[in-house]
DNA sequence: CACACCTAGTCAATTTTTTGACTATATTAG
DNA sequence: CTAATATAGTCAAAAAATTGACTAGGTGTG
């Protein structure tokens, strides 16, 4: 039952479709939890029977129904519940650091790949984050924003992706000069 | 199966009891693995059942039998053809900047409290991860390390943890300090 | 005008992981 | 002497997450 917390949380930014979710689980939710759209269909179909969520259904010309969900006064409670919580330590799993920490056993070239690949996502995904950090920041100065802004919660995780993307980054580049160093 | 591999990634270190397992994936394997001990004894019977790993009974004196387990040539077989396969990308899933992302409607200081948690153990983590780099740098420059170990993994893979926590508490200093302010 | 891909879902079977309940002996701190 | 903690495991149930197989209409490209 923790995707749901995670799905809580996302429609705090308001009404959405099972698949504006999947959207927002792919780019700013991605900070902290992942999903895929199957989960959240299921979760959501879950929730708005136990009340958490209310469904409404909206027609679409040209294109099928799509049902948006909202919070419901028992999501806030729940979510607020939830934050009072203590929160479960992060279980790291992470295969290309299994492949790296055996890459003298293992397959060199296929490892500094993955590496090269791990570091074009990471480059990916910051740029998007900045993306959404400046549509936050609407031309406001970080400062500024964090004194005025109603939530600062969406801004904070963001940071935490930003930073780790970048130190991700890093890592790829110090790793993949090391391994080159090695072979060469 | 993917705890299989770090299981094997981990007994490139040498010979291991399941308990012993345990104390590397509580240390340096939880830099990419977690793993309770519950886990690794029934992954390590399954893998012995498959000639991955060889198991030998240790009596010892006062204490009961411990089994030893050790890569078998399958195991190393295994492992490299995991270091050839694409690695799956990380899910993140962290109950805190769930809350975090959702402090404004919940429990400011329970979600306060989490944090300085959070900073506390990724302290802990990351002065046991600089002690493990000393042991493994015994003395040699960084430079010096790379450029002459016969594995590097093991070091690369701490490299990475210890950015990590760094910038872990890096962070829950920045959101503390934001979120403080915003209370007083 | 096909063909691929996007939107918007459902359903069931697996796989993976976690949790909790157990059994034993040994060692250490108060 | 006693209680707590560490060593060394087993077993089964439950929860969580993933995967694959479907349906159906819409949009864009060569």
């Amino acid at each position: 039952m923790a995707l749901r917390h995670a799905i809580l949380a996302a429609l705090l930014e308001g009404e959405s479709s099972g698949y504006d979710l999947a959207k927002d689980f792919d780019a700013s939710v991605a900070n902290f939890w992942t999903a895929t759209p199957q989960q959240l269909y299921r979760e959501l179909e879950i929730m708005a029977e136990q009340g958490l969520v209310a469904a409404r259904v909206v027609a679409q010309e040209r294109r099928p129904n799509k049902r948006l969900f909202a919070l419901t006064e028992a999501g806030r409670t729940e979510l607020r519940a939830f934050t009072a919580s203590t929160p479960k330590p992060t279980a790291v799993r992470d295969e290309l650091l299994v492949q790296v920490q055996s890459v003298e056993s293992g397959d060199g070239d296929a490892v500094r790949a993955a590496i090269r690949n791990r570091q074009e996502v990471a480059e990916t995904k910051l740029k998007r984050y900045e993306r959404l950090r400046d549509r936050l920041l609407a031309g406001r100065t970080e400062a500024d924003y964090l004194a005025s802004a109603e939530r600062v919660g969406p801004y904070l995780t963001l940071a935490r992706g930003i930073a780790f993307e970048q130190e991700n980054i890093r890592w790829c580049e110090f790793t993949l000069d090391v391994l080159v160093r090695r072979t060469s």
